[in-house]
DNA sequence: CTAGGATCCTGTCAGC
DNA sequence: TGCTGACAGGATCCTA
C-alpha cells in the first residue's frame, strides 16, 4: 500500500478537493469494501465533508450529522476525484488517468458541484467503514496504534514500544504499527540503510542509541517523501508522457537491486525477511553475529 | 504475551 | 502462445 507520506497525499488532496462538498449519493461496487458499523448507508447521504484526518496509514473523513469514513488503502488502494478539478493518489496505476468507473474501482461517491470520488482497489485489501465518529478510535487497530512519528516524544514511545519485541529481527519490529504508525515496506528498507543496519539484526542485539537512531530515520524518509511531491500525482506522467517513478527522487535501496549503494558503490541486493522483499547494501548493513 | 507463517485478492512478469 | 508459480508499498488470524 501507500505507506505513510502516500495516505498524507491523499488527505491533502481531500482536503483541498472535497471538504465543504456533500454527499448525495453512494455506489457500492463490491460489497467487501464497504461496511456500515453501527449506522446505515443513510446517515452518510446529505452529509457535508467537515475534516480529512489521518492516523497512521488511516484516512479518517469526518461528515456533518456525527459521523466519519474511515478509509485504510492496503496494498493497492487509491483515490481519485473527478469533477471540476481532478486529483488522484494512493497506489500508482493507470486508473489515475482511465475513464472510471473501471474494473479496479469498488465504491463510487456522488458529491455535489458535479464531483465524483473514486475508491479504486485492485486487490480488495483496502476498506472503507462508516460509522459514528465516537467510536473511530476504538478500531482495534487504531486504539493499540504506535506514535506518529513526528509526535514529541516519539523516541522513547518507540524504545519502549520495540522493546517488546527483543527477539524478532527488527525489520518485522519497525513494520508493526503498534511500535511506531506509518512505516511500511519502502521506509522499513530506507530507515534501516540509512542507519547501516542489517535488517535481519534482533532487537535485543541493537542499543537504545541505534533504536531511536532507528526511528528519527524513519519520520526523516517519510517526510523527505511527502516533502519531495507528495509521490503518487506526479509519478505517472512525465514531461514526454513516459511512466514516472518517484522512488526515483528519495530511495537508496528500494528496488534498486544490481544498483550501486550511493554510500560505498557496493551492488544493492534483494533478499526475503520475515516474508517480505527486502533491499540492502551488503557492504554497509552488516549483520552483527552475537 | 511474542514470533512466524498462512491468508485475504487481482494482476503482472519470468521461465518453461 | 499458453501455462505456472512467484511476487506485490498491508494487516489479521491462527498456531506454537
Amino acid at each position: 500500500m501507500p505507506e505513510l507520506p502516500e495516505v498524507e497525499t491523499v488527505r491533502r488532496g481531500l482536503e483541498n478537493f472535497i471538504v465543504g462538498k456533500q454527499i448525495l449519493r453512494v455506489d457500492v461496487l463490491n460489497e467487501k469494501s464497504f461496511e456500515c458499523v453501527n449506522c446505515s448507508q443513510k446517515n452518510l447521504i446529505g452529509a457535508r465533508v467537515n475534516k480529512i484526518r489521518r492516523r497512521g496509514k488511516a484516512l479518517i473523513i469526518d461528515l456533518s450529522g456525527g459521523f466519519s469514513l474511515v478509509c485504510h488503502l492496503k496494498m493497492t488502494g487509491q483515490i481519485v476525484v473527478r469533477g471540476q478539478e481532478n486529483f488522484a493518489a494512493g497506489h500508482p496505476t493507470d486508473s489515475f488517468m482511465a475513464d472510471l468507473p473501471d474494473r479496479s474501482t469498488r465504491v463510487i461517491f456522488g458529491l455535489n458541484h458535479k464531483t465524483k470520488l473514486f475508491f479504486n482497489d485492485q486487490r480488495k485489501f483496502g476498506w472503507i467503514k462508516l460509522m459514528p465518529s465516537s467510536e473511530v478510535v476504538k478500531i482495534p487497530f487504531l486504539a493499540k496504534m504506535g506514535p506518529e512519528p513526528w509526535e514529541t516524544g516519539v523516541s522513547k514511545q518507540f524504545l519502549k514500544n520495540i522493546r517488546r519485541h527483543q527477539n524478532s529481527m527488527i525489520k518485522p519490529a519497525i513494520l508493526d504499527q503498534s511500535v511506531m504508525a506509518g512505516i511500511g515496506n519502502i521506509y522499513a528498507d530506507e530507515s534501516l540503510w540509512a542507519t547501516k543496519t542489517h535488517p535481519e539484526t534482533r532487537v535485543k542485539n541493537l542499543s537504545d542509541k541505534k533504536l531511536e537512531e532507528i526511528c528519527r530515520a524513519a519520520g526523516k524518509v517519510m517526510q523527505k517523501s511527502i516533502d519531495s511531491g507528495g509521490s503518487t500525482m506526479q509519478t505517472y506522467v512525465k514531461a514526454d508522457g513516459s511512466k514516472g517513478n518517484y522512488l526515483e527522487k528519495f530511495a537508496n535501496v528500494f528496488r534498486r537491486d544490481g544498483q550501486p549503494c550511493n554510500r560505498c558503490q557496493t551492488t544493492i541486493v534483494k533478499t526475503k525477511v520475515a516474508g517480505r522483499g527486502t533491499h540492502l547494501c551488503p557492504k554497509c548493513q552488516k549483520l552483527a553475529q552475537i
